[in-house]
DNA sequence: GAACAAGAGCGTACCGTTTCGCGAACACGT
DNA sequence: ACGTGTTCGCGAAACGGTACGCTCTTGTTC
């Protein structure tokens, strides 16, 4: 059906090696060159890549798995790296991991199965385990947004720490001293910011009640319960910092359905701004992740290591933060 | 570096068309069964899709193009595509067109160049006109969600004038008169769903003024100005109805933001739920699809057309909706 | 026991590219 | 006129599978 190189070859009287030389940008001679281009045109042929990666193992295909493709910062760091990946003329295929362990070992295993040449993973497990399958078969990786304690892949994250210590600074920076804080459990990110959030309350001479400190899955429901909770104590809070995308929104629903005002009766303070500091009431502060940049830099981490066939020691990228205003907390007369 | 078939021809000494009788599900003698099955366990053999690929030039793989891969609503699209396909075998190719017609048709372009199977496509263009490449090469597709004026392409959406007409009907019953709608200019979906809505009117004895009819892009930011276009009329609607996801979004954010409360200053009926019902306040009515049940449907009617070879007319699925109670409409004591 | 059918295995051509080694043609300086 | 170097083209062998048509065993039936 579809012309093939041997069509040209017909037409032009040439080789398939002097075709197949033009086609990837070898020189030919500028009559032969006119040939072929004319066929092409003629004949509407176009390479099949198939039968290129055959030959040269290479499919032009990088994976990218994420830990839930339902939610909108999976949907923001999809669109960033499949741009960069378009411009360097890889294409992107997804995998979502529905925030299940298994489902994610699979999608490495299919994706090995694809022949991709690289992957850009957000990961749902706590261990590397389930990517032991690329080191077999020396498949390029690179983490993004999550890292673990002993990593031996490329990443690119934020300071966690940093941002988080920042973060309770400027809560108590307002005057705020009964701060409570809803972090995920699972990974290493969660645990940095909860030390981040430690550090800077330390350090203000401040001890956090063990029932300020809610600890556990990465998830809206976890947010929401964890802030009812929250609200339900004798002593409540004055301000939460909410240490993730999907905690900071359950944590939100949880205030707006429980009659509390913020930041009249709560201040908030939540992680990685999508569309939602603008839909809920009062504008949320956050903290906001350099998310564009950040996929560049794992585009170009994972692209590197295709080309460079020389081992090197794991790439650790740590991205600055920047804290968005919002009126979601209240000035506190203090002391 | 990997194991091929030609590895185990070698340790078991059988032919190569044998095993790859085995590999397809083939009769072999339980004994060569045996000898194939511990070779491959030996030598770690994994089928190569690409070279299977090309000669049965398949490659087992579908393409998906959203018009925005940020948005919720492509995120549950494109895992119930995926998951579905997986389960047949399939892999899933995504393509986000930023709602730009112009990377829209190129992404028919790069899937076709990859080869795909088959596409299912969530379009942002209003004219099929960048589908046409797919006809050329007979590639199956379906459209999800949003179809053209007259298609000729396989599509599974919902009943879109039946479905504003009943949401209009229950704002009615409720006692509204005084309805505004915000809907989206561009395709099919959204006039449709303003036809419904205008015939539940006409129906009711009821006539729209010219300024409750915003009609225009469908897009977070239209929403929202639209809304508080609405809110600033002499003469108020008491209830408005938003006609897709976006604008729903965009319009409760003006809402909040306003200082106008929702329901006691208007009622507010939206479609397309996923999280946004339960993070804003009060909960919103809506207009909801079944989107599984969609992506199953759409799933198989790509994958029959791969398998049938014959041409059939297209077909057109229109599946019905639910309306999800929230407390985000005020009864009205009428006449 | 001969005729025949069914089942299994085998060679080999092929899918559409790239790549490698080699040779032809040409230009240049001496 | 000759060696030398450069440029460009060619034939053929991969790459890792599938599939067609043939042969060779078996077992069954009369």
């Amino acid at each position: 059906m579809a012309a093939t190189i041997r069509d040209i070859r017909e037409q032009t009287g040439l080789s398939l090696a002097t075709i197949s030389k033009y086609l990837n940008g070898g020189n030919v001679l500028p009559e032969n060159r006119e040939k072929i281009e004319t066929a092409i045109r003629d004949l509407h042929y176009e390479v099949n890549e198939i039968a290129r990666g055959l030959v040269t193992n290479k499919t032009k295909t990088i994976g990218m798995i994420v830990y839930d493709i339902e939610s909108m910062f999976s949907g923001v760091l999809i669109r960033h790296v499949g741009d960069c990946l378009r411009k360097a003329g890889y294409a992107l295929l997804v995998c979502d991991s529905c925030n299940d362990e298994k489902i994610e070992a699979d999608n490495v295993r299919f994706l090995i199965n694809k022949k991709v040449e690289g992957m850009v993973v957000i990961p749902v497990s706590w261990k590397e385990d389930f990517l032991l399958p690329t080191r077999e078969k020396k498949i390029p990786v690179v983490l993004m947004d999550r890292s673990f304690a002993v990593s031996d892949f490329d990443c690119v994250k934020i300071d966690n720490r940093t941002a988080a210590l920042r973060a309770t600074n400027h809560l108590l920076g307002c005057g705020h001293k009964k701060i409570a804080i809803i972090a995920s459990r699972v990974e290493y990110t969660g645990w940095e910011r909860y030390k981040g959030f430690r550090e800077a309350m330390v350090q203000a001479g401040l001890s956090v009640p063990e029932e300020y400190c809610r600890i556990g899955a990465h998830t809206i429901e976890f947010g929401h319960d964890s802030m009812l909770k929250l609200l339900e104590l004798p002593d409540r809070p004055t301000a939460v910092l909410m240490t993730n995308y999907e905690t900071s929104l359950g944590a939100v629903m949880a205030v707006n359905e429980s009659g509390f005002d913020c930041p009249g009766d709560i201040s908030m303070l939540g992680f990685d701004d999508l569309i939602m500091s603008h839909v809920v009431k009062p504008k949320l502060c956050m903290v906001v992740q350099p998310m564009k940049e950040m996929c560049e830099k794992a585009v170009e981490l994972v692209l590197t290591q295709i080309d460079s066939k020389e081992e090197r020691p794991p790439i650790e990228l740590s991205m600055g933060t920047t804290l968005r205003d919002g009126n979601s907390i209240k000035p506190l007369q203090g002391k």
